[in-house]
RNA sequence: GCCGCUGUGGUGAAAUUGGUAUACACGCCAGACUUAAAAUCUUGUGGUAGCAAUACCGUGUGGGUUCGAUUCCCGCCAGCGGCACCA
């Protein structure tokens, strides 16, 4: 195969020519930042999914250089984590040799492929140069009391032998293993990810994501407004605070419920058998079997009382599991007239309701359809009275919750929610309540028993607590060991080496311990974007050479490339990776690390899809219709894969291989192919200067139109229809060729007259060239060789993906001769062909219009009513009756 | 339940601010070349009726706005993704 041949050329000639897609700091050409997520780089290579994003974002980086950018294009790798542990455990290799391997294979592979890399910045988190600064910023963290130990119930997954985050526990089950999690008290490192929670919604008006991740994110953040408001606990001096969304309901409170893992409840547990079980039962259950939809609700009476603040009422407290103790206070007061959950516990336990609120609000879908609007209303007014009377009669709770308060004393008749600020003003006045936020996310825990990570780099003395470790002693390397296994107890493998153990107080300089514990895997992912822009200081730093850190020794850098321009990624990273990359950078902004001016680390967010297998399943090993791209690379040759990949369909979409499309592909590529071959034959290359002049006039406007909408496409990511247009054109241009009318006079002849001149075969040569990249640059040599009368590649080639891409000539977008619609009430008739210096001229166009003759059928005895002319589109004529 | 998205030929999918629905490609039908097949090339290809010109219908569904709606508005139906005992 000759391709393979040509690949491999242009692959060596790429390499020894890296500049030519390196960023350059010193360039005065606008800039732009292009990143794609960087891979975990895993034995099984790069998969065809991988090929889809970077394929993607590399048509784009090219376009862009070719427009003039300044572009940087990185690439790094992935590469703590837990497969390449689970590899290391099984074939007793070290997790350093195999990453290196791994990196390597994905690396071949992906030049193969012809990503433009910027290679000359490639980094990689497991590199101590590179986790220094991840431990450096996890010690900032926990400089501005953002990082914490704490005993905490987590995950646990037994098979991993490791805590997981939330996040990464999909319906109860490990997300790497897919095993069943349990729940685990551990002693954690936790990060306090939500005092940004704020700051992370507000940041997103400063970026330009769609709106489905915004509200992904804003989702997962969720804040909800409220009050806080305080119980006194009858006969004690303890008061229980409870969260609330409608602290207009508080009169309808008629007992409270505390969490299992409550304060209170583990206090009353100590002396109350009964009590005691219940508790001891629901720390058995999972987070799962907890929160299950439609579960019957369990509790048990408490023994004490609480009183109302605003009435003195005495109402119950009581311990139940569908309180959770990580949101709000781990306590609520229950409103079982108008609250759900309250009512399925009042109704079991038997406890009393009062409504407050009296219906007003009925969904529509109750009332009937085909009903008359008078009818509706008095419809609407029956059903509020039955409402109302179930509801007193406490049959069913009125969940919408709209309407004028009653049973509330000085509130009765107030309209809510409408009268919120004033409920909020009279509860603060009289000291009862606050108003306040809460939210659904929680804080980040932070450790990992395991080996194959970033250590945390904290000292535990037993004198002064947690100690960071000195910034100069960074990085705490990852100590080699002889076995990778976690311990039985779920330690980190490291617990098990003295030396690494055993160290100073970096305060008092007596014996003190070190963390074991490493750190998750979105740690270094959460600063790669910028430890990209200071590739170049990584690498050069000797380990403790730096004085200060290594951002603030970087503004110009930080400066010249953040914030990074578009960002292509997976969907499923849009809530996790996204939001804790986006809080570490506006940690490390307000801490003053970063430059002023980006308060952002992504400005756009690119979504790339997902390619399932030909059988439509998602591709995996068991299914096996797993894809392998170099395998496809191989039969068919990188450029038909690539172009493929692109014009499957949308980019963000999610499609299904089919290897019959990918021959269309295949065609067109041998088609262009032949077809530049064909006019470098032709072209008379003694006197091509010529050329640049002579063709076809209508040549000039078909090229610009197509190099017009390609362009725009582009930009747009929508390249299955730039690669649609580039198919038009060819297949136009075949047209004209094999048009007898069209066919040009070879040389010797006189008027010599080409379909395509050298300025038009360059120009389309460097359309295919985001996509094509071998194929272009095949071409684009044979053009040179030609045009400077070489045999073959010396210093003054220069690459096809150095040119500009081609610029649009106006003046010809428009071609002399325009086809108009002709339509009849809306009804699309006939053609008419006006000259293009017409359009403007409505009157002449729609006299033209009248008067053809197969018009005369549908406007004949009619009256015309209206007539409508959309310039250079259609003519509408409207008729009487 | 809440949030976001999608619905167009046999298939993947196109369609600027409302302006010729189905571009491009696959597949299929027929033809050319060939002993034959593959490859390549040419033509056709939404549905119904008709020899045909042509007509009518047609973008999940029912309405609405408009000279004109795949596009905008309202109500349904179906599917996908995310969140979910979050007080």
């Amino acid at each position: 195969m000759d391709f393979r041949l040509i690949e491999d050329k242009w692959q060596r000639y790429w390499d020894e020519h890296l500049d030519i897609f390196c960023a350059d700091i010193n360039s005065t050409k606008e800039k732009k930042y292009i990143l794609v997520e960087f891979p975990y780089p895993s034995g099984s290579g790069l998969h065809v999914g991988h090929a889809f994003s970077f394929t993607g974002s590399d048509v784009y980086a090219r376009f862009k250089r070719m427009q003039g950018y300044n572009v940087l294009f990185p690439m790094g790798w992935d590469a703590f984590g837990l497969p390449t542990e689970n590899y290391a455990i099984k074939s007793k290799r070290k997790p350093q040799d195999v990453t290196k391997e791994n990196t390597e294979m994905f690396k071949s592979q992906m030049k193969r492929l012809a990503y433009s890399f910027d290679w000359n910045r490639e980094i990689n988190t497991t590199d101590p140069n590179y986790y220094r600064w991840t431990q450096w910023i996890f010690i900032q963290l926990f400089n501005k009391g953002l990082a914490y130990k704490k005993e905490m119930p987590i995950n646990w997954c037994p098979s991993c032998k490791i805590g997981l985050a939330n996040e990464e526990v999909i319906d109860n089950k490990c997300e790497r293993c897919g095993n069943e999690v349990e729940r685990r008290n551990i002693s954690q490192w936790v990060v306090k990810i939500t005092e940004y929670a704020d700051k992370l919604v507000e940041g997103l008006d400063k970026t330009d994501f769609i709106e489905k991740v915004k509200q992904a994110q804003i989702n997962w953040i969720g804040k909800s407004e409220g009050a806080r408001v305080g119980f006194k606990i009858k006969d004690s001096k303890e008061k229980l605070e409870v969260f609330t969304t409608r602290p207009d309901t508080l009169y309808g409170v008629t007992f409270m419920v505390i969490a299992p893992e409550h304060k209170l409840a583990l206090s009353l547990g100590e002396n109350n058998e009964e009590i005691k079980n219940y508790l001891k039962e629901a720390r058995k259950k999972s987070e799962m079997e907890r929160t299950e939809l439609n579960k019957e609700k369990t509790g048990v009476f408490s023994g004490v009382y609480a009183i109302n603040p605003i009435n003195n009422k005495e109402i119950p407290i009581w311990i139940s599991d569908f309180v959770l103790s990580g949101y709000g206070t781990g306590a609520i007061m229950s409103v079982p007239a108008h609250d759900e959950r309250d009512f399925a516990f009042a109704k079991k336990f038997n406890l009393e309701i009062i409504p407050v609120i009296k219906p007003e609000f009925i969904s529509m879908d109750v009332i009937e359809k085909n009903v008359f609007s008078t009818e509706k209303d008095k419809k609407r007014e029956e059903l509020k009275q039955i409402k109302l009377n179930k509801l007193l009669k406490g049959e069913e709770p009125y969940v919408e919750a709209i309407g004028e308060l009653f049973n509330s004393e000085d509130w009765n008749g107030l309209r809510v929610p409408e009268k919120f600020d004033v409920i909020l003003e009279w509860l603060k006045n009289k000291g009862i309540g606050e108003k306040t936020s809460t939210y659904h996310l929680r804080d980040w825990i932070f450790s990992r028993q395991h080996y194959w990570g970033e250590p945390i780099p904290m000292i535990y003395c037993k004198k002064d607590g947690w100690q960071p470790v000195p910034e100069k002693e960074l990085p705490v390397l990852l100590p080699e060991v002889e076995a990778y296994e976690p311990t039985e107890d779920g330690k980190s493998p490291l617990s098990k080496i003295k030396e690494f153990v055993n160290c100073k107080c970096p305060l008092c300089g007596g014996d003190a311990q070190r963390e074991t514990d490493t750190m998750p895997n979105w740690a270094g992912s959460d600063w790669y974007y910028l430890a990209y822009c200071v590739a170049d200081k990584l690498k050069s730093n000797k380990l403790n050479d730096i004085d200060g850190d290594i951002f603030s020794n970087s503004q110009r850098e930080l400066k010249k490339w953040c914030p990074v321009d578009v960002y292509v990624g997976g969907d499923e990273h849009n809530t996790l990776h996204l939001l804790y990359s986006r809080f570490i950078y506006q940690f490390l902004y307000d801490i003053g690390v970063i430059p002023k001016e980006v308060p952002e680390p992504y400005y756009k967010r690119m979504s790339h899809g997902v390619i399932l297998g030909s059988d439509n399943q998602r591709m995996s090993k068991s299914k096996g219709n797993v894809i392998v791209p170099e395998t496809v690379a191989d039969v068919y040759g990188v450029d038909v894969i690539r172009m493929y990949l692109m014009f499957m369909g949308p980019f963000d979409g999610t499609m299904a291989w089919n290897e019959k499309t990918l021959m269309g592909v295949k065609r067109f590529l041998e088609r262009f192919k032949n077809l530049i071959d064909d006019v470098i034959d032709e072209i008379n290359w003694s006197t091509f200067a010529q050329n640049t002049e002579n063709e076809y006039p209508q040549i000039k406007v078909v090229v610009n139109k197509k190099i017009d909408k390609i362009t725009k496409e582009i930009e747009h990511f929508s390249y299955n229809t730039a690669i649609a247009s580039m198919m038009e054109l060819l297949n136009e241009i075949r047209e004209m060729r094999s048009n007898p009318e069209y066919s040009f006079v070879r040389e010797g002849v006189d008027n010599k007259v080409f379909v395509l001149n050298l300025k038009r075969v360059k120009d389309i040569v460097r359309l295919i060239a985001p996509f094509a990249p071998y194929t272009a640059e095949e071409l684009w040599y044979a053009i040179w060789m030609k045009e400077n009368n070489k045999s073959e590649i010396d210093a003054s080639y220069e690459s096809i993906h150095v040119q500009e891409w081609p610029d649009i000539e106006k003046e010809y977008l428009v071609g002399d001769k325009i086809m108009l619609a002709v339509a009849v009430n809306g009804k699309v008739r006939e053609q008419l062909e006006i000259s293009s210096e017409k359009v403007r001229d409505e009157k002449d166009v729609l006299m033209r219009a009248k008067s053809l003759k197969k018009l005369s059928i549908w406007l004949m005895g009619k009256k015309i009513v209206k007539e409508i002319y959309v310039p250079g589109k259609m003519v509408n004529f409207v008729l009487e009756g």
